[in-house]
DNA sequence: CCATGTGTTGCGTAATACCCAACCCCGTTC
DNA sequence: GAACGGGGTTGGGTATTACGCAACACATGG
């Protein structure tokens, strides 16, 4: 029988090892029986997985004969991948101390494809159940991330990103694009991005623009919290700092504008 | 044929994906060709395997039809498996400070098996070639950071870990027992560790220890540079700073000790 | 002590992933 | 501008490879 794949060439048992490795991301722990449950293979198929994993240092299970976790060769990965992008590097320090002084979760957003990519995150003190972003893509018209980044681009690029249909998360969702062609020039004019319930409900977010050395902007940097706590009245006072962080950040990235 | 396997239990097509991984990280940026070479794979063979792994997002390839790197998945399965390690969360500013202070690269490890695991890198300003040591190990006798675990632990625990022979990496490395113990107890005496060229010729490196809430020790904080920058006479100065970084560190983690 | 739950290991089979070859597509060369 | 070369990509047949099965070792607890 010819493998049953999604698209052509997929190579069966890579797949599954890697969908190992999200499980494990997803539930941190997980016994070899839970796998194969997961995977709907047989134990010994999970076992042999896993054991090829370890071989790698992907994962490592807790004393031996015990639940396997996620291992030190995804920091290794990691690593290699971060040190190209320097902007979270230097973006680091300045996140922690944001993150301190308004309490709320900070993100950083880079552009890639048609979305907005979290290259990293800060948990603020205040964040009850964190969720971690990184790596996860959102759609531009729906962040205040993504409509900073928006605001950095040219005008035919701005309809390159947005020419598909605006993608409605909740009733605050801009879905127009002339509406939201208006809020990307209030935010170039104002310096920052507010997206209030338009993610998600009791989400508020505001993010900063982040430029490199020749004032281009790379990259975005926001402070998110429930609706509860940043209410309409903190805002000014948020974006503020948020800004502030931005150009901070800039700042270590080489930018030397105003 | 039988799979003339190495440790009894490992899939061939998983362990490949993975070497691709570590290729990538390792080169960067690699074609299907270069990857299938390095294998001594086919071309196809090296394809389909990229392609899986991109199906995950573990890889991507820049500009469709052209190479390939370490793509995104990476960094969400990283954040899965800091978010459980806090102590890198919390160090991170610390880190960041003292690399900027003292000019030299920063590392923080904590005990893992036998040997000494480094969790957190932060380059420093002064540092010309950054090789990142992040998810590597490291044996315990040969450098700062393991002087200042072992110095952490019982007697019983000390003589498990020192038990096989100890290797010898220069002239300089410590490979007696007894001469190991003497120095480790002034490790713990003086509150910090020093390792001049015992692991790699011209590397000097100066660590504390990093104590959770219970007094504990579950770490250590270290800086290190080339011998002919953190001369004899700076190391007092230096070592007072680590060790003030080791408190720091050792604060926000619920420490209240002296 | 047996019952039941792990993770682990040998073995035969056939499904699967490999190699091969041809393909497309882009740049260069002549 | 046809021919070449070098990338990445795509079908197909074969036997290598990885799968499922079943029995094992080892822990836990009734």
């Amino acid at each position: 029988m010819r493998a049953g794949g999604e698209s052509g060439s997929t190579i069966q048992s890579v797949d599954r090892a890697l969908t190992v490795l999200r499980l494990l991301a997803r539930h941190g722990e997980l016994g070899v029986t839970e796998i194969a449950a997961k995977l709907k293979v047989h134990k010994s198929t999970a076992f042999r997985l896993v054991t090829t994993l370890e071989l790698h240092d992907l994962v490592e299970q807790h004393s031996e004969r015990g639940k396997y976790r996620l291992g030190v060769g995804v920091l290794q990965l990691a690593g290699a991948t971060t040190a190209k992008l320097d902007l979270v590097q230097r973006a680091k320090p300045v996140s922690q101390r944001l993150a301190e002084v308004v309490g709320e979760t900070v993100n950083i957003t880079v552009l890639s494809g048609h979305e907005a990519l979290y290259v990293d995150q800060v948990a603020g003190s205040a964040a009850l159940q964190l969720h971690n972003w990184v790596g996860q893509r959102i759609p531009l018209h729906a962040t205040s991330n993504g409509k900073v980044l928006l605001a950095s681009l040219s005008e035919v690029r701005f309809d390159e990103l947005t020419s598909g249909t605006l993608k409605r998360f909740t009733d605050k969702t801009i879905t127009d694009r002339a509406e939201l062609r208006a809020q990307v020039d209030e935010v170039r004019q104002r310096g920052y991005a507010v997206a209030i319930d338009e993610l998600e409900i009791g989400l508020t977010a505001i993010a900063a623009p982040i430029s490199s050395a020749d004032g281009t902007v790379v990259g975005s940097i926001s402070a998110s919290g429930p609706g509860f706590r940043i209410t309409p009245d903190h805002v000014p006072d948020v974006a503020a700092r948020v800004v502030a962080a931005g150009r901070e950040v800039s700042r270590r990235l080489g930018w030397h504008g105003h």
